[in-house]
DNA sequence: ACATCTGATAACAAGCTTGCTATCATGCCG
DNA sequence: CGGCATGATAGCAAGCTTGTTATCAGATGT
């Protein structure tokens, strides 16, 4: 077998989104992987245990880890207490097909330490505060 | 009765807001409140019924009007089916409590038709697409 | 070897939104 | 009046997130 055989993570990822079903739940769960990203960063950045931040929070290490984990859409009032208790800013644009997402160009154009997921129908951005 | 005895709505609403719960319960919805007055905005001045709206948005006639009554906080999803199908742009900021938005403000810069809702966690815009 | 810390995961209850059908009161028009 | 469209609402099932406890494997340090 030669080296060339050997498959990166983005073209496995591309052979699973032409599954139906796993695009669906991947696109689904755009929003939360950006959040999980966010989240792991700042707690890695504080070198911060699970445990400890989740007490900052009000939560448990297990719900901190299902967070960093990425599986489920964070509902806002989630959002809300990430940003309150850490010092993160989300910004959510959700704009219709067609259209240039205004707000993510508008933020892009000042400050280079954005990291964005873009679906079909949403443009998920977060900056740090 | 003398007509000054007479109570505006923001009075009422200013009252009953110092229950903890109703307040509790006010704040919660601030985002459901602001969706269905976008909404219904638009319903309105396209001369639509709830059924035929909810039609073009692939939901029941029941399930628009309880948008429109602004008492659920709406997923993302829900958002973003707005978002795609009416000609609607949502922008939701969720800020540290200390910080101004600086979202909002900097959008607010360039237009004047937007529509904001602020809670003492989270800002909420609303712009026309 | 032992104890400890760390992060992942299963299992469950609770709360909320979604989606649906059926129904109701109201207003409008022929 | 009768017929029809409209919007609000009750009631229900389904799906998802939240919050919790318990547990587990792996790494680390004594």
């Amino acid at each position: 077998m030669k080296l060339t055989d050997l498959k990166t993570s983005e073209q496995v990822l591309a052979e699973e989104l032409r599954d139906p079903d796993f695009k669906r739940e991947w696109d689904r769960t755009a929003l939360a992987r950006a959040v999980a990203l966010k989240v792991l960063t700042y707690r890695t950045e504080h070198a911060l245990s699970q445990r400890d931040l989740a007490k900052q929070l009000g939560m448990t290490q297990p719900q901190l880890a299902r967070l960093e984990a990425g599986e489920h859409n964070p509902t806002i009032d989630t959002l809300a207490r990430l940003a309150q208790t850490l010092d993160i800013e989300f910004a959510i644009d959700v704009h219709p097909h067609q259209r240039p997402p205004r707000l993510l160009s508008a933020r892009a154009r000042g400050k280079n330490t954005i990291v964005s997921y873009r679906t079909d129908t949403a443009a998920v951005l977060l900056a740090a505060g």
